[in-house]
DNA sequence: CATGAATGAGGTTTCATTCAT
DNA sequence: TATGAATGAAACCTCATTCAT
């Protein structure tokens, strides 16, 4: 990728249009497969266009440049993360721990594996496009719903600080990362559901055991 | 970086002279240096060349490709890493879970802060350049070691199986990574070390009383 | 030139619009001019793309590389020569064996004379970009036609074979090589017709009144 | 190849000793052979070094650049086909024309046969290379005994100029290279003598009946 | 709005040649 | 003499982006 001015990330426009809502799909679900066919580094915008079916010009009516195009599909996937999470852990506040976990975990690899394709290319962007900075600040959101939720738990006072959460939250994208890369079959999905359960619940746990 | 044929990762020949070697240590800072001044998509094998004070010839020399280069780069670093868990598990053996979990877990960190910024400018790479083949086979080492270790903790009789040692591993480099990508404060490491001690520690020992 | 696989030696696509047709022309053409005044191995994309007043991308629009841009260069002239002696052949079908290679040597001559800059330009290349397979492809049609006109000959039982033919066509093509390579003014391409005729008008005379 | 000025094709020194001689053959055979397996446009003068088993600094000892070497090769054997012809003039001389020919193609054929690999590795080079100039004045010679020759036929007044000797002799090298590069079968050259003999018997022939 | 031909800066890689050891 | 590490000019080729149609 050619170096970009850093501005000029967001989509140029919002498609209103149902022809233009197909187009974008298309574009967006092309640029998916082209990652995982080709890779990051063979990823071009001409050929997302082709497997697109529209031309060259036509993408570049929707997405300013390359990097926009990508971000904006690395920012889409995350939010929907980020949501199942926030919502997740609104249902769940009250609870206890342990059925708090179960239910938060469940949700994040839900939405994780919807899709499974989708997150494991975009694996192959995350760290250009102005990776980290985009991860911290959709990850805010999901952090403090964690963190809201874990300090209503009926059966523990949380000594669980934004730190312990972040750690949690990173071990369940960095397991589930491992998986999906492994393949993903459904046998795995379901012991990493319970293995994370168990990791999550027995740390919380023991966050709040400390003197 | 353009597309290459997936052979052709290694490194092109073994430096014997003096001169040689000297010569391939500057090219491996360089890339380093670079990596972390100009990011990933702006690393020419030109500036890395310049940078090491050699000509780009000199590099071709030593690496048939850019992708070799990086290739090697990561799996030096990554081979550290591992090495650095096979070690802590040999001198962990027999020791109750608990001393062991603590031990290796200070020695995994230790390892990655060697050179922070190397392990950082790595997940800029680690998803191009074979990533995770290469993740996969280098870890391997290191998932071998931790399950046997486990195997024989004196307080417990294990139920560690080879997928929650994946979790366990996956889940600290996550949240390494995590934090190397926010900055990576002192403060903040003692906190990691801390964290992560419980985390895997709790983890292996729920394992252990799960029926 | 560097290593290129031996596939990919075909136009990348075939110009369709008006702009196309004129573009690729002047690629041609610029292509010939290059290689006469500036020799095979001074001969660089960028230079020929200079002088068709194209950019070099456009150039790689039509031809994925060098070698396929020679190619197609070699194979046209070459199909040009083969159609001509076709023809000639269609022509002269049921005449007498002299009349034949008269009428045969002549279309030979002037379709290799006819832009004699070209054959001239062309002679620097065939070895390298898949000559001898090209050429053997290409020839296999003029190779076919001739055989089939001789065994019409109105005066004489052929027993031309195809490997007669074969030296036949060869003696005429490095015949006429030697002449353009020294320069073939008028007197000479004049010399070389009656030449040419004779040679193989005896050959094939000589052949027929074999044991 | 890169430019080079027009001097310095010579050989830099003629080897004396021993083992200089050995040297200089094996960089001869292992051109040929780079030639033959690699052809002309991936033969290095380090790969033609490594295969001849010296470094690429002794090549440039013996040969001031690489196409010195290339150009002695063609030379040499060039040289060698030519001093055949001429041998084999004058041993025909004063014979009948038609004993001449045979004699002479004969002669023409064992020398490019004598390592044939080594006539179809040099088609690859001799368009670059000084080609066209060094084959006319290398032939020269051929063409001079050629005439000579035949001004002393016992059996008929020669006709035969230099033009048609010029014509004789290209069509002997066209045919034999054709054959050369379809694979040169020993059928297949015992075919082309025969052939060759007829072909310019018969053209001699006919000259001399020209009125 | 869509198209796709054209652009050209710039990246990767090669390889003839030199020269200190 | 022989070596082979180093050089660096220069070649090939890509691909994000624009704009006339």
């Amino acid at each position: 990728m050619t170096a970009t001015a850093p501005h000029a990330l967001k989509p140029r426009k919002a498609p209103v249009q149902t022809r233009s809502i197909i187009t974008v799909e298309a574009i967006t679900e092309a640029t998916i497969q082209v990652l995982l066919s080709h890779g990051m580094d063979r990823l071009t915008t001409t050929l997302v266009a082709e497997r697109a079916g529209v031309s060259v010009g036509t993408l570049y009516q929707y997405y300013p440049n390359k990097r926009s195009l990508l971000s904006a599909m690395l920012e889409q996937k995350m939010e929907e993360v980020s949501l199942a999470v926030e919502v997740a852990c609104r249902e769940a506040r009250g609870k206890p721990l342990a059925e708090m976990m179960h239910h938060v975990v469940e949700r994040f690899i839900d939405a994780k594996m919807a899709r499974a394709d989708i997150s494991t290319a975009l694996y192959r962007i995350s760290a250009d496009v102005g990776g980290p900075e985009l991860v911290k600040r959709v990850e805010a959101r999901a952090l403090r719903a964690l963190t809201g939720m874990l300090a209503t738990a009926s059966d523990a006072g949380s000594k669980s600080d934004r730190f312990a959460v972040t750690v949690m939250l990173a071990s369940m994208s960095g397991a589930t990362r491992s998986v999906l890369e492994t393949g993903a079959s459904p046998s795995m999905v379901r012991k990493l559901r319970e293995h994370l359960v168990l990791l999550c619940e027995s740390y919380v746990t023991a966050l709040a055991a400390r003197p």
